[in-house]
DNA sequence: ATATAATGTAAGTAACTAGTTACAAACATT
DNA sequence: AATGTTTGTAACTAGTTACTTACATTATAT
C-alpha cells in the first residue's frame, strides 16, 4: 500500500470517530506511520485530505440492491434489498454520523451524503413502478414508495439499532424483516384485485 | 436571565453548530457577553458546559404526543402525533445530527439520544396496544408498529428532509402525512374484520 | 453604609495546532 | 555509479486552546 494510501485510510478511520476538528494530522500521520510532514507533502493541508477521504469513502458507498441471478417475488426482493441497505447502514454508520454532522457547517456535504441514497432511491422507485404497472401494488407515486422503505431502514438503523449494544444486529435485522413484510408490504400491496 | 443561563444558551447554539471540539471556551464566553473567565467559575471546565448544556436540550425534548382536548379518530390521532414527532425532528434537526455524533465517542450519550425517542415509543406502544384490543388494528407486537413509525419519521425527516432546501419544509411534512395515511396505516390496518 | 458576592481586566501558562523549511537518509531508475 | 524521488529528522513559526491567578470593579443585600 502507497503511503498516500496508508494516509487516507487512517484519515478515515480518525475523522469517521473524531470528526473534522476533533482530528489532528499529527494523529493522521502517527496512525499512518508516516512523518508528520509526509502528510503535508502528499495533500498540503488539512482540508485536502478530508475531501480525499471523504471522496474514498463515497465510492466504496455504491451499492447493488437487486441480485438478478436470484430468483424471488417481490416480496423476497424487497426483503433482500431492505437487508442489504440495512447491512449498509449499520456497517457505516459511524461514517453517515458523522458526515451528518459535519454537513451542517459544510452544505456540499449535503449532496455528497444523500447522493447514494438517492440512487437507491431511484432504482427502487424504477422497481416499485414495474410493480404498480402489474397491479400488484396499489397505484400511486412509486418515489414515495420507495422513500418510505429508505426512510424506515435508515431511521430504524441509524436512529435506533446502531444507538444500541453492537451485539444486537441480527435481532435488529430480523425486526425490521418483520417491518417490512407484516406492514410496509402489506401497506403498498394491491389488496382489492387480482394476485 | 442570570449569567449561568445566558452561557448555557450561547454553549447550546455553539455546540450543536460545531460540536464539542469545534466549540472554545473563548467564543461561548463572547456569545454569551462575558468575559471568559466566568464560564470557568461557572462551569470549571469544558467538559462540565457541555454536559449541562446537553442536560437543558433533553429537558426541552419532551413531547405530548396526544392531545386530549382534541376528537380525533385514529388515523386523525396517528397522523397528529407524527407530524408532532416530525416538527420536533425538523426543529431539532441539528441538535440530534450533533449528538448521533457526538455519541460515537460518548456512549453515555447513546441513551440520553434515545430516552426521549423511547418515550415517545412507549406511548404510542400502549396506543396502538388499545387499537388492537379493539378490532381495529392486525394483531402484532404494537412495539414494532411503534418503532416502524417513530423509524419512518426519523429516518424521513432527519436522513432526507433536514438535508433538503430548508424551505421545503411544509411540502416534507405533507409527503410524511401521505407516507403515513397511504400506506403506514392500511399496513397495520384491520382490514378482514369489522370496523 | 458596608460587607458580600458576582463580574471584568489583564497577564500568563503549558500544551497543542496546522503548516514550513532545511538537511540528511533511503530508495529505485537508468 | 550517478540521479532523482520519496521519506525521515529536527527545528521552527505563529496562532490557538483550556484554564489559572491576582487584582480591580460593580452590583446586591443587609
Amino acid at each position: 500500500m502507497s503511503t498516500k494510501d496508508k494516509l487516507i485510510e487512517a484519515a478515515i478511520k480518525l475523522f469517521e470517530e473524531k470528526g473534522y476538528s476533533g482530528t489532528t494530522t499529527a494523529a493522521i500521520a502517527a496512525s499512518a506511520g508516516v512523518a508528520d510532514v509526509t502528510l503535508f507533502r502528499h495533500f498540503g493541508s488539512k482540508e485536502v485530505i478530508f475531501k480525499e477521504a471523504l471522496k474514498k469513502i463515497q465510492n466504496s458507498g455504491e451499492l447493488e440492491l437487486f441480485e438478478d441471478n436470484k430468483q424471488l417475488d417481490y416480496m423476497g426482493t424487497i426483503l433482500y434489498a431492505s437487508r442489504k441497505l440495512c447491512k449498509y447502514f449499520i456497517k457505516e454508520n459511524r461514517t453517515i454520523r458523522m458526515m451528518l454532522f459535519e454537513s451542517i457547517r459544510n452544505p456540499l456535504l449535503c449532496n455528497f451524503l444523500t447522493e447514494g441514497p438517492m440512487k437507491n432511491i431511484k432504482y427502487l422507485s424504477r422497481y416499485f413502478s414495474s410493480l404498480i404497472s402489474d397491479g400488484i401494488l396499489k397505484s400511486g407515486d412509486p418515489k414515495v414508495y420507495a422513500e418510505s422503505l429508505v426512510s424506515l431502514v435508515f431511521g430504524y438503523t441509524i436512529g435506533l439499532a446502531s444507538l444500541r449494544d453492537e451485539d444486537k444486529i441480527e435481532e435488529s435485522l430480523n425486526q425490521l424483516d418483520k417491518m417490512i413484510s407484516d406492514f410496509f408490504i402489506p401497506g403498498i400491496e394491491n389488496k382489492g384485485r387480482d394476485k
